[in-house]
DNA sequence: ATGAAAGCGCTAACAC
DNA sequence: GTGTTAGCGCTTTCAT
């Protein structure tokens, strides 16, 4: 069974090309009848649409491209459910590419996007991402783009994030409140907007409370894995050590049980653990972990609609539009007071 | 910045569009100068070319599917990396599509691929899917096809897999060594093979040890999670219930896990537990969760360099196929001997 | 070493 | 209501 095109299909059924091509796309300047018949031969002879030279004539690829740091995060795994569901639902095809955390792969990731191969992008920023000129690029060739979740600050782009400032200041009124007077925050970046605005929301709670250390209290993990763990194991063996940890992503607090678990630090009694993730997993940990839920789903599927409502109105204003989704915190054991 | 054209590039270099497009391409008919000063102005003018333009041309798409039944899985997500990781090195785009675990989906979206939008197709397919039509159509149209972990049973098909009946042969050794006398196994379907293979493989081991009734120890779990919550809750409240769990999915442990803690089930000294999966957060969990754990990266990783074969070399005869990468059992105190 | 031109499969403007 | 045809941006053969 060979590929037929549209040249071959209007030849078997006796009609020129110009109207199969009416024909298929539902034209009112075609027949019923006709209609039919070009229906069902096209399906007879498992005819399809060449997508690209469709493409190619409309200057439309119905695809769109979401950019992340990683994929086996939680997070941007709901994130991907909620933008496909909303893909599909407008028949658009979703092409994944991944940063790794690295500015250099995002930098050439969105300047492939340049090229006409997407209608828009949905994008979560690299935690190295400093400079948003790549970012810019794309708005002068008016590609529609959105942040969702990890957007960078600055530029007049359209995002879907969540309360972050909020949820900070949130996570340290909790640990306090349940006891902590010595709490810390870990970061990914200093340079990711969305870790900073948790961080400052968790040092404005603490200056409030008249507690802490400013700075100090915000405790910069951006190594690989290994680093990481020996990293906090340092912290957490300090004569001054913290009672209270906010890990800003979800493999940090895994990094923190792991620690706990091998030098036998008992969570909550001898630190409360708290952190901003959507893992399935934390009622069933050990104890059960105390969550700032993101609503991942939501976020993707609204930063989904956003982008449509850009890609299908020419004239509909992406720029500044800002929808916040806010998370919510769950407490389990990991945080209680003891 | 307008998106700028091949002709106005070559206008602009004062050269035919051949020349330009040789020279892009880096021909060896063109001179070194012409194709430093083609380069040069291509930068200086952010000139890109347009990939469907190329694709209608060349009939290549440079753009691979991924169709997967969920995307909310660890393995999944590794695997989606590994996949990625070679379709980066390649210059090849990922289009990611999710069934949902409906066949009716998975028909739609492989009959999508027919239509020249992608060069091949990795699948790991539903756990609906009983029937093998739509995975033919595509290798009658020579569309290269992969399976990766979930596969379909009965077709002449490449594919990617790990040892799992010898893992189920294992899993049901493991429990009765360590003091299980009635130990089930829970399948999502019994109309997926690599299902049906762990569980053949526990029968098998069970058979061998004289142990258990044959078919009324392979529950199948295939409803919604509260469902599946209800069935496991039943299972384990009845008199005569099992000692032994081993989940043939991940959110199959969850949920076992789940129950116990709501019946006061302790685990591994009541129950068994035994999964296969690559969570993350086994270790963690409590109590540790002993997995059977697949090289998730290593499969998607292989499964897109055998389809690259495939899609690369034209006489490369992708069918019968098949690879197999072995899971390892890591065992952790829920299926501790007590 | 470079240029001219046909054509990939499709859509839409225009002609009938 | 249907047919004809130019052209989307590119590659490649053939000519020069």
């Amino acid at each position: 069974m060979n590929k037929i095109n549209m040249k071959e299909l209007a030849k078997e059924l006796n009609v020129s090309v110009g109207t199969v091509s009416k024909a298929l796309s539902d034209s009112h300047e075609i027949s019923d009848q006709t209609k039919k018949k070009v229906l069902e031969t096209a399906s007879r002879l498992n005819y399809t649409l060449n997508p690209y030279a469709s493409s190619l004539r409309n200057k439309k690829s119905k695809t769109i491209a979401v950019v992340l740091p990683e994929v086996a995060d939680n997070f941007f795994s709901l994130a991907i459910n909620g933008i496909q569901s909303v893909a599909e639902k407008k028949g658009y095809h979703v092409l994944i590419y991944l940063s790794h955390e690295k500015f250099m792969n995002e930098k050439s990731i969105l300047c492939e996007c340049c090229s006409g191969r997407v209608d828009g992008v949905l994008i979560s920023v690299s935690s190295e991402t400093t400079d948003g000129d790549h970012i810019l690029k794309l708005q002068q060739q008016n590609i529609p783009i959105v942040f969702f979740d990890r957007e960078f600050e600055g530029l007049h782009v359209a995002k879907v994030i969540t309360n972050d400032f909020e949820c900070g200041y949130q996570s340290a009124e909790h640990l306090i409140s349940n006891g902590c007077t010595n709490p810390v925050f870990l970061s990914v970046s200093s340079k990711l907007a969305i870790c900073n605005n948790r961080a400052d929301g968790f040092k404005t709670a603490l200056k409030d409370k008249k507690m802490g250390d400013g700075e100090k209290t915000i405790i910069e993990c951006n190594g690989t894995k290994e680093e990481v763990f020996l990293q906090i194991k340092n912290m957490l063996t300090t004569k001054n050590k913290p009672d209270g940890i906010v890990a800003s992503v979800e493999r940090l607090a895994m990094s923190v049980y792991l620690v706990c678990q091998e030098i036998n630090i008992s969570i909550p009694a001898d630190l409360k653990v708290l952190v901003f993730s959507t893992l399935e997993t934390a009622p069933i940990l050990n104890p059960p972990l105390s969550t700032i839920s993101q609503p991942a789903f939501e976020i993707g599927k609204t930063a989904a609609e956003l982008l449509f409502k850009g890609i299908e109105k020419k004239k509909y204003n992406l720029t500044d539009e800002t929808i916040t989704l806010p998370s919510v915190l769950i407490e389990r054991t990991s945080s209680q007071a003891f």
